[in-house]
RNA sequence: CCAAGGGUGACGGAGUGGCCAAUCGUACUAGACUGUAAAUCUAGCGGUCUUAUGACCUACGGAGGUUCGAAUCCUCCCCCUUGGACCA
């Protein structure tokens, strides 16, 4: 079994960090970790991507917690803000993560899953407080991006709560490892930051945002901050040409690939290079394109320095490359599409389609 | 609770008695052009019927009213924004 560590660091974009890390693997205690996710709308491939760290850990023999955080739904207004909704799309997300689970070739049924609004209790709103009360107002207001808010709009003040309650969640449910997208990273530097007595520091560890399929509104891209730049490209649920969603029909797959945006030789902020180099290529060692020979033939690829070589070089077409693509998650989503094939699991997608429809 | 300013189609934002189904921009959909997408151009973009001209229905926060005629005027209500009052 190779390295966690090593593992870990391919497959996410940071990891806070590693010296804590190999100190919590040396240490030889249990490893629990989790990923929160906020209900809302239906579940792409992003969060899929987001779940490449779990079979890494479960090998290395980690208890893994899924946390469907429907408070913070409720918080943030998501599915018309009513817990009645939420419930149900919390039974449609727990489907969905498991089918995603299956794509990276996770045992589901060892992984944890906790609805919050079943899990709380008077104690965990005592973390919340007691994050709160070592969190200035100024941090968590710069916070609220992980809610997708910024402080400057007219916020409801429930908001403000959100970042809290999430480093609280991190404590309550007791894991030391926190793992999320990197637009999540600021409610884990809270948690961090937060120094609750007789609470270890979690680790955290972030995976890459992986950018919407779609030309951004803003092109070329203005040079600022990474961070607020990948969230700003990031998939939207709300756009579905811009996502792929997990029960997607091939020929669906196949049809928002083709739409995507992907300028030749461009390899910066360019989608469909951003999805091989950190979904296919981080998952798989190798990338085999078939393309007619009349085109140059099977491609394969090996590392990403190679494949911005040869796209930038022209000696890979989008095209030829976007083929790949599409074949490649085709067959990657192929247990998740299965998964969802029960007649009680259409009938959740179904409800879930119409209520975020509805919103 | 008070004051001022607001609530228009997916969004931004015009329109302040008939020429308004509502300018314009964005987004979206379709077609043309590219071995992809983008950009560009053309068409569509509340609903139903019609080959089409057109007709009807539903619409400008909600409910009433004035008028031959209202998104536009009046009354009441709801909501939002900013400031203030109360708590002191």
């Amino acid at each position: 079994m190779a390295n966690l560590i090593d593992q870990l660091e391919h497959l996410t974009e940071e990891i806070l960090t590693k010296e804590e890390l190999a100190e919590l693997l040396a240490s030889k205690k249990k490893l629990t970790h989790y990923i929160g996710f906020e209900i809302s709308g239906l579940v792409h491939i992003g969060h899929v991507s987001s779940l490449n760290v779990v079979k890494p850990l479960q090998d290395h023999g980690a208890q893994s917690i899924i946390w469907l955080a429907d408070w913070h739904s409720y918080i943030n207004n998501k599915l018309g803000g009513s817990f009645e909704n939420i419930r149900t799309a919390a039974k449609y997300f727990e489907h969905a993560m498991r089918a995603a689970l299956l794509c990276h070739g996770v045992d589901h049924t060892k992984v944890q899953f906790l609805l919050a609004n079943d899990t709380y209790t008077m104690k965990y709103w005592e973390l919340v407080m007691a994050v709160a009360k070592n969190t200035t107002l100024s941090r968590t207001k710069r916070s609220l991006d992980i809610a997708g808010r910024t402080a400057g709009d007219s916020i409801p003040t429930a908001i403000l709560f959100y970042p809290s309650m999430q480093a609280a969640d991190i404590f309550f449910l007791g894991v030391n490892i926190a793992h999320a997208g990197m637009d999540q990273r600021k409610a884990h530097i809270v948690a961090r930051d937060a120094r609750l007595p007789g609470f270890q520091k979690p680790v955290s560890i972030h995976t890459h945002i992986l950018q919407g399929l779609q030309k951004p509104s803003i092109w070329p891209i203005p040079e600022g901050d990474p961070l607020q730049t990948a969230i700003a490209l990031k998939m939207s649920k709300s756009k579905p040409d811009s996502a792929i969603f997990i029960h997607d029909e091939p020929d669906v797959i196949a049809s928002k690939i083709k739409k995507a945006f992907c300028p030749p030789k461009e390899t910066k902020h360019n989608p469909i290079i951003d999805w091989t180099i950190n979904l296919i290529l981080k998952r798989d060692k190798t990338f085999t394109i078939e393309r007619p020979a009349q085109y140059g033939g099977t491609l394969v690829i090996n590392n990403p320095q190679q494949l911005i070589a040869l796209y930038e070089q022209e000696q890979l077409s989008p095209v030829d490359l976007k083929n790949g693509v599409t074949q490649w998650i085709q067959h990657f989503l192929e247990p998740a599409r299965e998964y969802f094939k029960s007649e009680d699991k259409q009938k959740l997608l179904e409800q879930m389609r119409s209520m975020v429809i509805t919103r």
